[in-house]
DNA sequence: AACTATACGGAGTCATCGCTCCGTTTGTCA
DNA sequence: TGACAAACGGAGCGATGACTCCGTATAGTT
């Protein structure tokens, strides 16, 4: 397995691919043509094939990509952001970029069990863990709330807002109520 | 407009048919093909095809007669069920019913705005409004939730549940923390 | 029973899509 | 700069799916 393919047309080509494939994948959702995507990256369809096999493996590095760059963020917040807030921002800003990322949210909803699959979702989903221990720890969250629902959550509410185009006012008020259920209740 | 087609065997095909591709859809999404519809209703293409020139108008054909089903059941709960509880009640049942009902929920997901667009989704919205003013009135629902919201709620995790093969036992926490979201909050 | 409007069946059409194959071009290195 | 492995481009293949067309069958009528 080479770290880097030989020479440097296929390189550009590939990233000039990848690039291109999040577009329009974003724009037109999955079902667009891979002749659409070689057209956006300027390059031939046998090319595409050439870098990815198939389209699904086309889409799979997309959403490695994008999950990694994710990863990075949530990262970022665990050890630099309020344990208090830092949780809930995450959340907000998770749902209002669903829309630029219509592929991974698609695919990650419909892939299910396979949040185990790979190693970045493996990762994602331990990092917002570590996320979710801090606001729980900082007394911002119930204790009874695992991560499975929090998932669950957030991925309903990003295909929602995906797929029925949520405006920012309704996401507000959405993630509101859930994250009054999220939070501690004081007692009655 | 006739109320009815004039022959009997194209009365009783024409049921056949929204009965087969109800379930066939539901089993297979709605990417399955019109063929086989047609095998599993026990009629040629043809005979599809004349009672529902597209596709299209059998998907509406099927979330039309489906709306309609649930509209009658929420409304025996608006006008029997105990105020405190029926609205809690009717949305464990949406979303535990969801996965028989993959076609209406991902079309409704889909449509987005189209909620006002036919006759029967507009009543069975209006349904729901009055299940959650009563609720509102009975003092088990926040009054300042309104039902865009209710909806977006509902709809998410519909689909969500549908797409990725929520059990049981997830439903009930998810919606536990949607619920507690949505009740009134004890003053601290 | 004979007749006809209506409905049926399914082979065939057209378009699209994923993917392959191979002749041509190009980056790299001696 | 010449040679060649590596990469490129895109015509073409096979499969699939929505939809049409028309010869055949049949429900309902007289």
């Amino acid at each position: 397995m080479p770290a880097q393919p030989a020479r440097a047309d296929a390189r550009r080509n590939r990233a000039r691919i990848l690039d291109a494939a999040a577009e329009v994948f974003n724009a037109r959702g999955t079902e667009a043509s891979t002749q659409d995507v070689a057209r956006a990256a300027g390059v031939g369809i046998g090319t595409v094939f050439r870098h990815f096999p198939t389209k699904g493996d086309l889409l799979r590095a997309i959403v490695v990509r994008d999950v990694e760059e994710l990863t990075a963020q949530i990262e970022a917040l665990v050890t630099d952001g309020d344990p208090a807030t830092a949780f809930f921002a995450f959340f907000t800003d998770m749902v209002a970029r669903a829309s630029s990322m219509r592929t991974i949210v698609r695919l990650l909803g419909e892939s299910g069990a396979d949040l185990q699959a790979d190693k970045p979702l493996r990762l994602w989903r331990s990092t917002i863990e570590q996320l979710l221990a801090k606001a729980r720890d900082a007394g911002a969250v119930r204790r009874d709330v695992g991560a499975e629902e929090v998932l669950a959550l957030l991925l309903s509410t990003c295909q929602a807002a995906v797929s029925a185009g949520w405006d920012a006012d309704l996401q507000q008020r959405t993630l509101g109520i859930i994250f009054d259920g999220l939070r501690i209740r004081p007692s009655p």
